[in-house]
DNA sequence: ACGGTTCACTGATTCGCTTCAGTGAACCGC
DNA sequence: GCGGTTCACTGAAGCGAATCAGTGAACCGT
């Protein structure tokens, strides 16, 4: 393989020629430090004359810096995560920080690859949503990069910080509207990924349908709208079909329109409908999604600031705790006799 | 600012010391070059059991080649970009590449910004939905690195390839499914950030409602769903309100659809709506919206290969144009007379 | 048995920048 | 006017690989 490309860009070293400097001085002006105001201006112009930028690569290899923060996403199929990963990428930028953006895509192994990848990538931070939050690897990696995850904390790892969502009080929140609503044999669809050991948000489920008496039924639902979809048919099409599905999604929950309206069953006559997360278009559909919601732009903010502070060096290591509100909507109805 | 941290990472010296070969034979069998079967197997045992990864920002400097594709999204507001940049995404990954994904969010500024970063970033190609496909700076990218446009082609720019949307056959099947309806009076939506000089799109609409004897009334729409929404809402609310909305993408017509929702609006009997993509939520609103379909998959599929095939030193070259189908749904009806 | 290949591998250099350990001059108080 | 600081800057040594130009040995046909 040949040398890919005959690079002609302008390095440190021409600048250093043009002002009679050394490089070292050079390099040190470009970014303010331990010269004169009046070489730091010189370099400048000397700089912008010769149309020189610094490379990046060289000097990630050089300082283990890149000013980018990795963000790790759990799941990027769902839409809601998608938006969350839009909504910190911007954010970062206004912070002119880059975001690299990578997708487990549900999968531990790969949660686990991309981590690394993006620790050898040098990232100065590292934002994740993680699949599995008890992997050894977080604590390991967070000895040596700031960390900050969202949704559930990292176990025993010394994170910068953590914006944890109150799973127990949004599947409380859930449950027990749809038990007040008369409810008693419930689907609930989890997504496939979700097979982690001991997921909290299924234990939580598990436990609260106890407390309040409900019969659930859970069933995983696969990616994409269209996998969702066949599975939420076959389970309205099931001779016991339940009053109500609890989706641990809105994405999953639009599987489930679809299937409604595949199968001529009305919302929330035939079937009520429970989202979770209150995705923007949740509000959009007929009837509108009663969903459990979280504060996706306090989500963004709160973890991108904690990610940037850690990454300037600031330790604040704070754990923000996201309440869930219930956002009802008209997707949940009365259960009535059959 | 001290070293960052204190890698203790395994280097490619520390291999070649315990295998007794020079670096440079340990980084050849690594990639499985001009050493024998033996070495390589002897150089990868040694390698795994020190747990020895090549530093990818070491060889990119080395090599100037990093595996990983940057993708520059228009503006990733629109959810139907959304789902192109998380496809592409997740078709890289299914061929061991990575994207970097970057947001030029509508400023042809900070595109030609993002372009260059990444190609500071030694991305071993480049995929662009450009927002300015006039800019100089293509052509001059496309000289050394491997760059396939979206959307429209690049003007003047020797890419390695181009997955272009026939933009004018798309337009015309919406005008003129519009004017069979009986519409004469259509609001045409287009975002903000389309405001790039004679963007094609744009220069279609006028001439195809020209011909069609269409009396068209073009509004920019900012970004977000808040925001369209309140545009839409002025729109509808004024005094002569058009018959029909034409969104030139499918998130600015969920604007519409929440805008018409607020004033009481039904949708298509007091205003129909068009939309263009065909985003995955389209077909759950009620009524569904009608909308001009590109094939989202072929798109990614398409650009994937080119960028991929350019990037591993194939050459192809090709143009491929999307065609558009109208994907009719409920949300437009028959002109009535008010 | 001899020039010519091929093969497997090595040493040195390179990529472009950061950073460490100085170095000399100016400046300080006394 | 003499030690001690501070200031502005320099030279050289990395960072961790890839790559180029060899180098010796084995092998080749004749």
């Amino acid at each position: 393989m040949p040398r890919s490309q005959p690079r002609k860009r302008t390095t440190i070293r021409e600048v250093a020629q043009a002002t009679g400097l050394s490089p070292a001085a050079v390099s040190y002006a470009l970014r303010g430090m331990q010269v004169s105001e009046e070489t730091i201006e010189r370099v400048r112009q000397a700089a912008a004359e010769l149309g020189y930028e610094a490379d990046p690569i060289a000097r990630a290899l050089a300082s283990g810096r890149t000013g980018m923060i990795g963000l790790l996403c759990g799941s990027l199929e769902d839409l809601w995560q998608q938006s969350l990963a839009f909504g910190i990428g911007r954010a970062l930028r206004e912070k002119d920080r880059y975001a690299l953006i990578l997708d487990a895509a549900g999968d531990p192994g790969r949660e686990r690859t991309l981590a690394r990848q993006l620790r050898d990538q040098r990232v100065d931070g590292l934002i994740v949503q993680p699949v599995d939050p008890a992997a050894p690897l977080w604590a390991q990696l967070a000895e040596t990069l700031p960390v900050v995850s969202i949704g559930d904390a990292l176990v025993d790892a010394r994170t910068a910080g953590e914006v944890v969502f109150d799973n127990r009080r949004g599947v409380t929140l859930a449950l027990e509207y749809l038990r007040e609503k008369g409810h008693r044999r419930v689907a609930v669809l989890t997504p496939t990924w979700s097979s982690t050991p001991d997921r909290p948000a299924d234990v939580h489920v598990t436990a609260e349908a106890e407390r309040l008496g409900l019969d659930i039924d859970v069933v995983t639902a696969p990616h994409g709208l269209a996998a969702t979809t066949k599975v939420a048919c076959s389970l309205l099409r099931g001779e016991a079909r339940p009053s109500a599905a609890f989706c641990f999604s809105d994405s999953i929950a639009y599987g489930v329109y679809a299937a409604a309206a595949e199968l001529g069953l009305r919302i929330p006559d035939d079937i009520s409908v429970m989202g979770y997360d209150d995705h923007p278009m949740s509000g959009l559909l007929t009837p509108g999604l009663t969903t459990v919601n979280w504060d996706i732009d306090g989500i963004v903010r709160a973890a991108v600031r904690l990610v940037v502070a850690a990454a300037d060096g600031q330790n604040r290591r704070r754990r923000i705790i996201q309440a869930p509100e219930l956002h009802e909507r008209g997707s949940v109805g009365a259960c009535r006799p059959s």
